[in-house]
DNA sequence: CATAATGCCGACCTTTTAGGTTGGGATTAG
DNA sequence: CTAATCCCAACCTAAAAGGTCGGCATTATG
């Protein structure tokens, strides 16, 4: 159970983005150098983070990546859920079906409880909270 | 982020000898055959959860497990940690040295706050909460 | 003592995922 | 036209997940 770097990196692309402002789109290589991350496999992150509607591409030589909408509305746990995938961190919550002990599967409990936890906590976060470098709570 | 069948399994087999009471030990092939555990991989897990001072085994004919303290005394925090190391989601989180940004990261503010959402979640409940199928909270 | 049920342990195996790299193509400002 | 950019498919390697296998040590019971 652990942040994948892929996450870890595209969070903080993402926080580079919104610190930058929104004057004009931000080049590839000018985050990956500046937040140390090789270059290639941001733009695979960035690719699922524009996929998800969290970033729009400029193309050509004046091109970059900005933000889709502003940094007030783009929660971490959005960001989260784009690179990985939906939140839930065992099979049987979501799906019902496919478990035969579901009724009396105490487990269950404590999963669908951590599941609430993590995303109550990431998506009580947006990019702008991180910019002003005060959370919340 | 998933959780680990490992994980699963684990807390499923403490849920069932905690349920089961403390009579006498419980020999493996029965948890495995009724919690649908393939019993060599069950076997591993115990042997983690043993090293981990949460379970305790008696070898011999009339052997098996049991926990190796009350029910109450055990939270699903610990045997998460028993199986998987510590709950610390990214490296840098606890290991304030080896990474250069630390100061001004505003990432790391995020993961800190997951990592307490989920050791709040998990270390909340124990497993005389589960087999009185009245989680608190 | 012999036996059989149990736990203990190290080695091995297969599939999936993480974490990338490479090479080429499409756009576009200057 | 050129150079900087984004786009994309294919590939690669190492590690982890999720097990399996075989043999040894312990012990209650007949």
């Amino acid at each position: 159970m652990r942040i994948s770097s892929r996450c870890e990196y595209g969070l903080r692309a993402m926080v580079y983005l919104a610190a930058r402002g929104d004057e004009r789109p931000v080049p590839l290589p000018e985050i990956a150098a500046e937040e140390g991350i090789p270059a290639p496999f941001l733009e695979r992150i960035l690719a699922r983070l524009r996929e998800g509607g969290l970033v729009k591409a400029t193309r050509g030589v004046t091109g970059g990546y900005q933000l889709a909408r502003g940094s007030a509305g783009i929660a971490v746990g959005d960001i989260v859920t784009a690179l990985e995938g939906p939140l839930s961190l065992v099979g049987c919550v979501p799906d019902e079906e496919g478990c035969v002990r579901a009724e009396s599967c105490a487990s269950r409990v404590v999963w669908r409880r951590l599941d609430k936890a993590i995303s109550g906590a990431l998506n009580g976060i947006t990019l702008e909270d991180l910019t002003r470098e005060a959370v919340p709570r």
